[in-house]
DNA sequence: GAGCACTGC
């Protein structure tokens, strides 16, 4: 018998000895014996609780969860697949993982109980919580696993991981086999990775009898998650949070973000003490916000206001202070917090002690137009659940109120349910080669919950099939295979993986590397000059990848350090996580068996070949200078300028680019000179002439093959 | 001569 079916007596049971102890009534771990709980831990070799185990189990027990303990286990028992939906502190986070673990125990089913997040933080925090409830040593028992860092053992039983980390395991193990229990944690987020899973699992699941999954999410869409997966059964745990009024604006608002301030000193000076969280779009418009209403904050009788901005390019220590506390009384008149952030504290931070929420009702979004394979930020008007989402941040810790700046009449008739899911508002050549790596062949007809438009696959498995990750059939090829083992966007990958026929691959690796992090160009606004006369330092001055190269080979050469970086107006946490993406490539790349090589730097085609690497990926975002002076992008024909933080110093006529960026104006950011025969190198397919709109770069390139023609019969 | 919603592998 295994160790695990013999402890199991344990549970509810309690030995002889117990009972005799209990009767002393001396302990603590005696008085639980003597109502039936369990005083030895099935988990941890059965030795005996600690006293901390029963002081946390004192706050399990009151978690509005906690009531619906053995109504889940017995719908878990009873059926393959459940929804659960509880609200915001309701305790499923924590707990629900642990029923599982226990039904798991009881019934002597082996293999682990999986709960994926959106984010890795919340993935490292709750495992810590948890393991702690379980009296258990965190990394052991309980452990988790995300990017970059694998905390687990060979007795982890319970693991919280990231849902793009569940993805990655399901290319090596299709089934899934280890997991028994996989619980998809926020599948109301509908990120791209929780999307790709719930199609996945649906599909083992029909393969599997043996595996339960369980679907958790916030209230609004559970009716369509329940009939997604079958019509399964549902159960609706309540969650734990204060009353918050809402409050509407009478008549539409022209100017959100003046209203916002309005609003925001308003409740100020008139409103009880407790702290303000005010929802804008970005970074600028936040700064903006903070320095007018410190300000306007000066001109009033009112309290001290302490005004924070919270995003997320913000250094962490800066993003520290909306912990701070808010200031005393002055006269008699409250001090006040006003945190004011992006959509970051919708979801990702939560700050306690926030009584006043403002919401302006807009959020920049990810938008995706097919035509041109061109994502972009946009300003939106947000969904009634954010807006609830949004509200619900006054109620943590008393009574709240909301403030939204649109009617109501605009809230219920013009605000959509939900935020559209990520799935229908990006590119999905990545999502595309990762589900043909996990063995889904027919795209069209996979069961996604919210299917894509047709035309945004067509793109994604065409430009897969231009990089050679597809053959003419849509099947899977050897580059392919390799293109989805590695991390990065399907163009970096392929890239990176043609790098050593371009004896380059020392230098693309960190490259693609560099390319795969935040900007590590620091720009304050009052050292503009300062910060520029540092970049030039590294300046490539015909491309900004090799600029990024110099970057990188600089940062190393001067051992990693942060003075350095601080120094030269580089941004020290990019650079470094730059080095471990490089880390992580590198092994994945000799894995699979591909040469390491550099060209040398003496010899005249170091740059050239580096050049050649990049666009054996990049050879579909080309732009060319017309007569007129101007860029157009070849075959979409999309007017473009060249990005103003860009490195190179000359207008060349052929330049590929990393980013198209739709801001004031279409950007094409980090660009690299190309010579146009390196084209027709990179793929004769794709700019083969019978599908070439007609343009000034078609003409061109008609000349170059007629050369090259005549050349070859000479 | 301008900008960086947020995640994740």
């Amino acid at each position: 018998m295994s160790d695990r079916k013999r402890a199991r007596i344990d549970i509810g049971t309690p030995g002889a000895e117990q009972t005799a102890a209990a009767a002393g009534g001396r302990s603590e771990a005696a008085q639980k014996a003597a109502i039936g709980e369990p005083t030895t831990n099935v988990f941890d070799g059965g030795k005996p609780f600690s006293d901390r185990y029963y002081e946390i189990l004192a706050t399990r027990k009151e978690l509005p969860v906690w009531q619906f303990r053995d109504q889940f286990k017995k719908m878990l028992r009873d059926n393959q697949i459940c929804v659960l939906v509880g609200e915001t502190g309701s305790g499923k986070t924590t707990q629900i993982p642990q029923y599982c673990a226990e039904v798991c125990h009881e019934d002597g089913i082996q293999g682990m109980v999986s709960c994926t997040q959106p984010r890795r933080v919340a993935a490292m925090s709750v495992a810590q919580r948890v393991a702690q409830e379980m009296d258990v040593k965190f990394g052991e028992q309980v452990g988790y696993t995300i990017r970059f860092e694998d905390f687990t053992s060979k007795n982890t039983l319970l693991k919280y991981m990231t849902d793009g980390m569940l993805l990655r395991e399901a290319m090596n193990d299709p089934l899934l086999e280890r997991y028994s229990v996989i619980i998809l944690d926020e599948a109301h987020e509908r990120t791209l990775s929780t999307d790709v899973l719930m199609g996945l699992i649906k599909e083992i699941a029909a393969s599997r009898a043996d595996l339960k999954i369980v679907v958790m999410s916030a209230t609004l869409d559970a009716e369509k998650f329940q009939s997604y997966f079958n019509d399964c059964p549902l159960l609706t745990v309540p969650g734990r949070t204060f009353p918050v009024e809402i409050f509407y604006t009478p008549e539409p608002q022209p100017d959100y973000f003046e209203a916002a301030l309005r609003t925001a000193m308003q409740i100020h000076r008139y409103e009880p003490e407790g702290d303000i969280l005010l929802f804008l779009t970005g970074e600028e418009e936040i700064e903006e916000a903070c320095r007018t209403l410190r300000n306007e904050a000066q001109n009033y009788d009112c309290g001290e206001l302490l005004c924070v901005p919270l995003y997320s390019t913000l250094p962490p220590n800066m993003q520290q202070r909306i912990f701070d506390p808010a200031p005393p009384a002055r006269n008699g008149k409250p001090g006040r917090k006003i945190v004011v952030s992006t959509n970051i504290a919708e979801t990702s931070i939560t700050i306690d002690g926030i009584v006043y929420v403002i919401d302006p009702g807009f959020a920049k979004q990810k938008v995706f137009n097919p035509r041109v394979r061109v994502e972009s930020l946009l300003v939106s008007p947000i969904s009634k659940a954010s807006a609830q989402q949004r509200a619900g941040r006054a109620g943590r810790t008393r009574p709240g109120k909301a403030f939204r700046l649109y009617t109501e009449k605009a809230f219920k008739k013009q605000l959509q349910d939900t935020t559209h899911p990520e799935m229908l508002r990006s590119n999905l050549g990545s999502v595309v080669l990762q589900l043909k790596k996990l063995g889904i062949d027919d795209l069209v007809n996979f069961d996604f919950m919210d299917p894509p438009v047709p035309e945004t696959l067509m793109r994604a498995l065409e430009m897969l099939n231009y990089l050679g990750a597809l053959d003419d059939d849509g099947n899977l090829t050897s580059v392919g295979e390799m293109m989805s083992e590695l991390p990065l966007d399907p163009e970096l990958a392929k890239m990176l993986i043609a790098s050593p026929e371009h004896k380059c691959s020392n230098e693309i690796l960190s490259i693609v590397a560099m390319l795969s992090v935040p900007n590590c160009f620091i720009r304050p606004n009052d050292q503009r000059n300062e910060a520029d006369s540092a970049k030039a330092q590294f300046v490539h001055e015909e491309s900004d990848h090799i600029t990024l190269l110099n970057v990188y080979h600089a940062f190393v050469a001067n051992n990693m350090d942060q003075k350095f970086c601080y120094n030269n107006y580089l941004n020290f946490r990019s650079l470094k996580s730059a080095d471990s993406v490089r880390q992580q490539l590198l092994r994945i790349f000799k894995r699979l068996g591909l040469e390491l090589n550099s060209t040398p730097f003496e010899d005249r085609r170091y740059y050239d070949n580096i050049k050649r690497a990049i666009l054996s990926g990049f050879f579909m975002q080309v732009a060319h200078k017309e007569r007129s002076g101007g860029y157009l992008t070849v075959k979409d024909n999309q007017i473009v300028s060249i990005h103003p933080s860009s490195s190179i110093n000359h207008r060349p006529q052929w330049t590929i680019y990393h980013e198209f960026v739709l801001t004031t104006k279409n950007w094409i950011r980090t660009v690299t000179a190309v010579k146009p025969e390196w084209l027709l190198d990179a793929s004769p397919d794709y700019f083969d002439l019978t599908n070439f709109p007609q343009c000034e770069a078609k003409i061109e390139i008609e000349r170059l093959i007629q050369r090259r023609a005549r050349h070859n019969k000479r």
